[in-house]
DNA sequence: TGTATTTTTGCATACGTATGCAAAAACTGA
DNA sequence: TCAGTTTTTGCATACGTATGCAAAAATACA
């Protein structure tokens, strides 16, 4: 108690009122969208809010509502461009209706932050999770207080948990055929983290399609989605007796990891004799340091999805978990040979 | 209203008292550190309230101590690696002290997010910005509600702004001795934006250091802190008739840019024919793709000097701006030549 | 055991906004 | 002008937690 310093305290609605000439309900119906209240009434109460730079308080009104439009945001990794991408595109969007972000950044990529479970405590509208995993006592959590979650970019097989991907069993697909269609005889692909559904998906449309073309015991390695870690897997595969000339990873980050490897450690000359292929595209992508083959998964638009699925669980009050794929497409740069 | 959809609605103090027998105030107590309550009835509260899940309603905490634990945090462009790293770092330390962010991003770097004034109806107990400036208006508005502003890594006219920044006027000087040691003839510089003074001083002391070997007229070009923007500036300058042999950028993201198009457009061996320096020692720095040299700005250390100054601020309600210096050094790298 | 002291408890109220309800005011049509 | 209708207003109360204050309980001391 007791903050009110040097300064006076900001202003309430009382205070409105009073210099208006009305009460503090009508001051509030002035700031309800439809609200019963006459226009000049409005506009006389709006004058006198501007004269006294009153600002609604939020507290107060997400306790009388019970919904605060603000939307808790995990992200395991804002390092990582793709996921600060996303995070990006969900604020700028986010903003426009009116709502923010509360950020969780999480240590570690598999563990959900215990410190989420508060995130609840502030009332959030909805929670957005990239790049890591709900648990399922989080996700009762929820569930019992009614806020829908959306996972970004990661699968789960929790009742009651929305979803919002890319096209990752094409993009493995589309990767392979391309790779194919360029004359590439050894492959290879550096996966993600072993738990991560969204890795596993990628490389079976990339080993399932191989396959298909009669190609099989296609080598893996876990870069766990870090630089350093796709860094070893980039060794190991590369020192192997058969060297891979393509190599597929689950990520651009890791894919550029990769290649610094391949150029720097192998002086192997990329395309010419390893081709490298990521997925997202992010902005970095297409800077000509990397200048990287990749397939897109815009960040926009899983965004727009994931709020969109936030939107309508919200407003209908539904409970049935939503699952939105967003469409990608390869993007073919300087990093694979033609 | 009525957002009790299908579950019963979130338990409240006064569920726990029920259960436990006591009082909501007593409920109230348990949780408040230091207040006068038994250990045996804590306990007992404590363990009544994990069995029906209870978590504190943290908007109507906020409503009664008029305090919110919520920070906001602006930054203009998270895609630029150095400001995630800041907003990581500050988010994983405002964390162990019980903190939250409410973010917020700003379409342009030099202009206020109008939005941001709506963050006081937050409560929030500070506002941090990066890479953005405060107007005056804000910082009235801030003044007025008591919420301290702390800007990271731009400096700021206005009285009561507290700011935190690396040694800009320093990283200029070193680049510059750094760059004479090693022989280098025709000097050029990347500013950011002409308005941003970080920018301006990492200039001046690049110029002024410079200067004192004889060496006048050093061009500079305007990167507007962007990707492309850069890029134009290395284009502008590596055309010249005069071409530079080493280029100083005001960050190690137009750095990056500038690199790219010396060795790209312009087919310039770095550093043998070109050397470039850049300021932070964003991660990607180090990655062989770029491996620049560059003077460091600790994004741990500038994001615990801010917290250090909200902390001070709010528990003295001090209305004195404070301004930290954090040290950096040079890192050298393969960008410049021996 | 009884009194003085300290600790713990519950009551009542405050924080700022939203909203159901009834009263008041403004219209409508003849 | 007046009764009927609609719109606008203010009152009262609710949201969930914190806290000053006085009453109650526990403890200390003689």
């Amino acid at each position: 108690m007791s903050k009110k310093i040097g300064g006076r305290r900001a202003p309430t609605e009382s205070d409105v009122a009073k210099l208006a000439g009305g009460s503090q309900s009508a001051v509030s119906r002035a700031y309800t969208k439809g609200a019963s209240i006459a226009q000049k009434t409005r506009e006389k109460i709006l004058q006198a809010a501007k004269e006294l730079g009153y600002q609604p308080n939020l507290m107060a009104r997400s306790l009388a509502t019970n919904q605060s439009n603000i939307i808790a945001l995990a992200i395991s990794n804002l390092e990582n461009p793709f996921y600060a991408n996303v995070a990006q595109q969900l604020s700028s969007q986010l903003r426009e209706i009116g709502k923010h972000i509360l950020l969780f950044t999480s240590p570690s990529d598999d563990e959900t932050d215990p410190m989420l479970e508060r995130a609840l405590s502030y009332q959030v509208d909805a929670l957005i999770m990239t790049a890591t995993l709900a648990s399922p006592e989080l996700a009762l959590q929820c569930k019992k207080a009614g806020v829908p979650i959306v996972q970004i970019n990661r699968g789960s097989k929790i009742a009651g948990v929305s979803t919002v991907w890319g096209e990752n069993h094409r993009a493995g697909e589309v990767a392979a055929e391309h790779l194919l269609k360029t004359k590439h005889k050894n492959f290879a692909f550096v996966a993600g983290s072993k738990t991560s559904s969204t890795s596993q998906m990628r490389q079976d449309g990339f080993i399932e399609h191989l396959a298909k073309s009669g190609i099989k015991n296609v080598p893996i390695a876990y870069g766990e989605y870090s630089f350093s870690g796709a860094a070893n897997a980039a060794r190991k595969l590369l020192s192997a007796k058969n060297r891979p000339d393509a190599i597929f990873c689950a990520s651009d980050y890791m894919a550029f990891s990769v290649l610094d490897v391949a150029k720097r450690e192998f002086n192997l000359n990329v395309p010419n004799e390893v081709s490298i292929i990521g997925v997202d595209d992010v902005p970095e992508a297409s800077h000509s340091a990397y200048d990287l083959t990749t397939f897109s998964q815009p960040a926009g638009a899983l965004a727009k999805a994931a709020i969109e699925i936030v939107e309508q669980m919200n407003s209908e009050s539904s409970r049935r978990a939503m699952h939105i794929e967003v469409e990608g497409q390869l993007i073919i740069r300087g990093s694979t040979k033609a």
